[in-house]
DNA sequence: CGGACAACCTGGCGGC
DNA sequence: TGCCGCCAGGTTGTCC
């Protein structure tokens, strides 16, 4: 599911259900799901704490408890989410790690693939030593994004997809951003002009604001906390696109693969020249 | 350093 | 209906 809109828009969802609730137990049946420390570490140490602050750093949810920071990656299907605790939620087909709260409701964690994961640090660089810039902060701007792919001549698309570079955009909100920008998935990522840079940034900031104000985009595992879908995916302009009009020039989208990934853009509007 | 690719996993969908 | 191959929003590690 989840690049920075969603994920962002998760975290907004959680903090009233989740701020100022306290820990009793946890219970999980995949013993991947807790990345670190040991499972009975993480039970002991997560004991009693009160969740305090709900943020999100990249891609990653922020829960901040007491002492520690219970970090959650949804990776590509994870869903977080707070019920009753007598209420069997449609995710929990999917569910691997459960946190019991007082107030007789529950934090849970469900992930059809098994590649997300919850963890218990003191702080963030434990499990990502290096993330870039967020994107939508103020002191983001087009000269930082310059200097963050000056030294990269891999492809645009394939550098926007890089975390180190850049916090927060993946694979759907590339194709968006660069569609807005008119730059083609394949251009060198240190052979943009100050120009292009300029649209680029512009159209980084516009694709998440976008998603993040349409609650995300529910292409096809993603929903808000509250089992309900986003909207963002009624909006894009390339993503999912393939075979419809340009929405600037009436082209056809084309897919193609560019790292491996997915990559819808208008020939047209982005061109390699 | 870059690029290709496998791994980690499962579910959904289209095609036959 | 059943089976098969392919695809999927992410990240990391390995090999060349």
């Amino acid at each position: 599911m989840p690049e920075l809109p969603e994920v962002e828009t998760v975290v907004r969802g959680l903090r009233k259900p989740l701020i100022g609730r306290t820990v009793h137990g946890i219970w999980y049946d995949w013993r991947n799901t807790i990345r670190t420390p040991s499972p009975d570490d993480f039970a002991a140490r997560i004991d009693g704490q009160t969740f305090r602050a709900i943020d999100r750093r990249a891609k990653f949810v922020l829960c901040r408890l007491d002492h520690d920071i219970l970090v959650v990656h949804l990776k590509m299907t994870g869903r977080l989410y707070v019920t009753d605790d007598d209420v069997v939620h449609e995710a929990d087909r999917w569910l691997h790690f459960r946190a019991q709260l007082d107030g007789g409701q529950q934090l849970r964690f469900s992930d059809a693939r098994k590649f997300g994961f919850v963890a218990l640090v003191r702080d963030l660089s434990e499990i990502a030593a290096r993330i870039g810039p967020e994107p939508l902060e103020d002191d983001f701007t087009p000269a930082v994004l310059r200097e963050r792919l000056a030294g990269h001549k891999k492809a645009i698309k394939a550098t926007l997809l890089d975390q180190d570079v850049l916090a927060g955009v993946g694979n759907i909100y590339a194709d968006e951003a660069l569609w807005h920008a008119k730059i083609h998935p394949l251009r060198a990522a240190n052979g943009l002009s100050d120009d292009e840079i300029m649209r680029l940034h512009t159209g980084i900031r516009q694709a998440l604001a976008s998603g993040i104000e349409r609650e995300g985009a529910s292409v096809s595992w993603y929903r808000k906390p509250d089992g309900t879908l986003g909207e963002a995916q009624d909006h894009f302009a390339v993503y999912d696109r393939t075979g419809k009009p340009c929405l600037r020039c009436g082209t056809l989208i084309e897919k193609t693969r560019v790292a491996q990934r997915g990559t819808h853009y208008c020939p047209t509007c982005q061109t390699l020249a």
